[in-house]
DNA sequence: CGGAATGTTGATCGCGATCAACCGAGGTGG
DNA sequence: CCACCTCGGTTGATCGCGATCAACATTCCG
């Protein structure tokens, strides 16, 4: 496999075994996971909506979002997925998972075959652990992202975004959390903030103006990174990078429980 | 372990079991987990934020919500769980989740230990399949919630909530999708919904008028089931209830990708 | 060079927030 | 038993964020 896949795979790999504790031999069924490389132009479905699938997308190069539609079309972003990431990993074990994905800027992905990863996952439980958790980090993703929809302003919610892209594109060796270029139209930054483009106009004016953030030319550049993540009240825990899951300590908290009404029965 | 508790070990196990096989053994080792059953008050913590976990909450009776905070105290609720639900399965393999959980009514869950669950999802291949494709479902659930609160109104919000609600206590056994007891106050939905309380209570009135649904002391009662799913543009496929997971054929789709404009190298 | 996609700015509108008052049911204590 | 209080629900008046509509600028690309 060329170059760049290769890399793709060792970031997966490493966001993998920054969880999980991976022996060489496990890291090395991932390396050698089979694969068939495949480019696509920019709004390009990959998986439409209804489809069942038989493999799993890495990204390689470019950024891949899934999507959620409404019947007059309008499309709500649920998550973006760049070098590094499964994009739908769950479909391993649910083929028919409602998600579109599609590429939002041209892409280079790695389509792995469900029996590959299958066959990994039950020869090694390290992996299958490893790929349960990962789709646990995503699921704790979409549920900020909940949290942002739900119940922030407009330049928080653009505020969170742009930190969270930030530390994902530092993660995925494209930039650093304070500068980098994201290859997304102001329409697609609305379909996932749940703005439209013209607001997100003006939410960047704001940030501008604010001495926040600048953009020009889809390089975004992050000026002020505290005033930013207070803007967005964001905290890069949920995000789970890095966090081990191995020999933690177990923290008990009976105590507070039973101190806090809450009673017990065998 | 009492009725009730067997009971909702039951759903729980109908839930793994619509959607992956098990055998008869696989059955036996879920229905004798142990567990301590515990019960609480409304608005009462379950698990804080930060928390780390050493098990999962199986409910039995009540609703437990899953939490999002604000700085300033708003919350959001990211998701509902009743009787039969693993409210934080993904523990398991992420004690550190920053979710938080909380009984928004009188509960009962049984806390499931994870060294229990792990060692039945090591044991048995079957059962990490299962565990791992009932959090994907639970993904699934968060996303569709995301296109909820970015891009439907208020009304069309609520309809997908109750009708989502309604399938859910129906699976639960604790009603039917028309006519179901909901314990909640207008307070959690809004929580739930990204509104206020008061405009929770407009948007009741609305349907109520539109003659779509009625409520009675916490009773919904649905009137108009296709009018509520039209509203909401409920589509209940992404609930995966009764998706099963084995014996699918495999929809290969190269062609489609080819003719789309999708290239392919190996 | 010409046309389409993307970005920018202004004017106006409407949904849902906010603030405020009140009602009704339960629960508690005098 | 009733006075009181609290919590949840209901309704009205007003406000403001972000949608919508419209026009134009700019960049990209064939």
């Amino acid at each position: 496999m060329p170059y760049s896949s290769n890399l793709a795979v060792q970031i997966f790999l490493d966001r993998l075994g920054s969880r999980t504790k991976l022996g060489s031999e496990e890291m090395d069924v991932i390396r050698s996971l089979p694969g068939q490389k495949i480019t696509a132009g920019g709004d390009r479905d990959l998986v439409r909506p209804g489809d069942s699938v038989d493999h799993a997308c890495l990204i390689v190069d470019g950024v891949v979002g899934r999507f959620g539609q409404m019947r007059d079309g309008r499309r709500q972003i649920t998550a973006f997925y760049v070098a590094g990431h499964m994009a739908n990993l769950q479909s391993v074990v649910f083929p028919s998972t409602g998600a579109s994905l599609q590429a939002l800027s041209p892409v280079t992905i790695i389509r792995m075959p469900h029996k590959a990863l299958k066959a990994a996952a039950a020869k090694y439980p390290a992996l299958a652990d490893a790929f349960w958790r990962e789709c646990a980090v995503d699921a704790c993703v979409l549920a900020q992202w909940i949290v942002n929809l739900g119940r922030k302003s407009a330049v928080a919610r653009m505020a969170h975004l742009l930190a969270e892209l930030g530390l994902r594109m530092e993660e995925a060796g494209l930039g650093t959390s304070h500068r980098y270029r994201l290859e997304l139209t102001q329409v697609h930054l609305g379909d996932a903030l749940g703005l439209t483009s013209v607001h997100v106009n003006r939410v960047f004016r704001q940030l501008r103006e604010a001495k926040v953030v600048t953009v020009s030319k889809r390089v975004i550049e992050i000026c002020d990174w505290n005033a930013l993540i207070s803007i967005g009240e964001f905290d890069r825990d949920y995000l789970h990078i890095d966090t081990k899951c191995w020999d933690l300590p177990s923290h008990r908290r009976e105590e507070n429980h039973a101190s806090s009404g809450i009673s017990m029965q065998m």
